[in-house]
DNA sequence: CTGAAAGCGCTTACAG
DNA sequence: CTGAAAGCGCTTACAG
């Protein structure tokens, strides 16, 4: 391995200076063109590479960025975690920076223990990827360092989030079932486990209100424990024509339980999804959702989180990414001689 | 965000030196313990974090490695993938390493453009994750840095590995098959698609040879084409009584297309997989298959490129990784009475 | 256009 | 046990 070039050797070579060999390599001014070339070609030559080390400490900069996944919910969702890490890294490339995953291990979240990136000023800035506890959002604020939300937030504490149109596409997608003349129709979510099941919620509960149809309690499904892990679905008496659920993973378990129970969907039950993740095409039926642009929700979490690196004041509040309803064969129109009632 | 806080901050603040400081907060020998007491308890006060960029400076690591995903092959099995870095990211930073995930794009391999990961000396060692192409295995060769392959490896070059034992797993699956009684069986998979497939395929054979069953060229089956993108899969005629699937998702699209038809698994033909990752269980029926065991090769690969770190001249081989046959209900015993040929 | 000096925050080797 | 000096590789501000 020798030892490694730096630019002091490269200034050597050509019997210049360091700060010379600084600037035509970072194409600064004040040097000539001849030089500059020359000087590039030396240090391609002698396989120059940038020691950013030395960068970040003269900046105080890492040029990386934390990516903290609470493992609480990960346990469920990886197709979603890894193709937005993915873009978050990508688009983190693009402007110079690197982003750095941790898991938030419950341990940790029930100890309010910080990530050892921050001790170690490894990042400078956090997105956070995933609902949290709110003792820890709390114990996070003594983190002097810019960080977003991302997937999630929490209206106690005054933090930027990124965030689905969790709202208007459950709103959309009752709205469709309301079209297709269904009027019975449940609810499959556990209303306080987090942000989205509550905005989805509240968008199936304005398009019920728009259409004059009264809430029914009993309509309100429980899909998860208090840790998130998912729990048998009690289905109600009487049943619905149509179940909007908070998310297609939940869906794909309550359509597989009609179906062990005999029902079909959609013909008996008609039910939508939300994520269009991989159970929305892995489900039998495929699945009615909401596709999330996980995409563009990447791009708008980097953006903010370096604007807030280069200036720590800035703050936008929630960022709201629109959705798209996709229509495939889990849901249908009821039929005026169907009779739903159990 | 003010300045700051340093070792020297601390040392003013003590009228002591900066020397004292840094071997305090290090734990080295050379302070006395009340100091060092004192010295950390002040650093704890004043809200003092470590600086991992001078360091990084001084001794010339960054503490960081690299974990190359490209993206030809991400694009079917994100799961596993997402688990894998998980484990990789954990263990890293038990090791006071951190993880950096970069995907290589299509582009990129094509050109054979090494990851800007390198140019920047931000990563002390390389893991790919996932089969790249010979030209590209060749381009990372003039990289002055540690690496290893991960789920997969070359023979053309001699590289370090750490792979799960495809080969016996699939031998055993097979084996199993055999003992139910199966003697016409297929393998699907594209064989000169990854080290995977082969392997496996040649676990497959080798369980076939001991047991004096002839292989059938018409019953190696394609799944993928050359871009790894899933094809649609022959069936053959006359058709075996078991196919044995190079991995979970194929498995799933087979037994989708012989439910379409109208066949009943593993009633009419028993179907295995490979992974056990998050199409074991969707499927229905759920996969017979070989669990991976991810976490020990995570454990292993970062184990492996650490060693590596400290010692470039340190060299392993291939490291095989055992899996564990998962018996459940895609694939039977053959009733005597039951006659498969279509 | 070119370069000497200073500094980013730490650690190592050495002197007291 | 404690600390002054030097250095890791770069960049910035200033002088020539």
């Amino acid at each position: 391995m020798n030892h490694k070039v730096t630019m002091r050797d490269i200034a050597d070579r050509l019997n210049i200076s360091s700060v010379t060999v600084s600037k035509a390599l970072g194409d600064k001014d004040g040097v000539s063109d001849s030089l500059k070339e020359k000087i590039k070609q030396v240090a391609e030559e002698m396989g120059y590479r940038y020691n950013t080390a030395a960068k970040s400490m003269k900046d105080g900069l890492s040029y990386n960025i934390g990516v903290m996944i609470p493992e609480r919910f990960t346990g469920t969702n990886h197709s979603f975690y890894f193709r937005i890490y993915k873009y978050i890294a990508k688009i983190l490339e693009q402007g110079g920076y690197y982003g750095i995953m941790t898991t938030l291990g419950e341990h940790e979240e029930s100890m309010l223990t910080l990530p050892r990136l921050y001790y170690e000023q490894k990042i400078d800035g956090l997105i956070i990827l995933g609902q949290i506890g709110k003792p820890y959002i709390e114990a996070m604020q003594e983190m002097q360092l810019p960080k977003i939300f991302l997937d999630f937030y929490d209206e106690h504490v005054e933090m930027d989030a990124v965030v689905t149109d969790n709202f208007y596409g459950a709103y959309e997608l009752t709205n469709l079932l309301i079209r297709g003349g269904h009027r019975d129709i449940a609810y499959v979510g556990t209303l306080h486990s987090t942000s989205s099941i509550q905005d989805r919620f509240l968008g199936y509960y304005k398009s019920l209100l728009e259409h004059r149809i009264p809430l029914q309690q009993q309509w309100i499904l429980n899909d998860r424990d208090e840790d998130g892990v998912y729990i048998d679905i009690q289905l109600p008496d009487p049943m619905p024509s149509a179940f909007v659920c908070n998310c297609d993973q939940v869906a794909h378990n309550l359509i597989n339980k009609l179906q062990d129970l005999g029902y079909h969907v959609p013909q008996d039950y008609s039910v939508t999804g939300f994520d269009n993740d991989i159970y929305a095409t892995l489900t039998r039926p495929p699945l009615t959702t909401v596709e999330v642009d996980i995409e563009r929700m990447a791009k708008l979490a980097v953006q903010s989180i370096l604007k807030k690196v280069s200036n720590p004041y800035y703050t936008f509040g929630r960022a709201l990414v629109p959705g798209r309803v996709i229509e495939r064969e889990s849901a249908i129109a009821l039929t005026n001689d169907a009779d739903h009632q159990a």
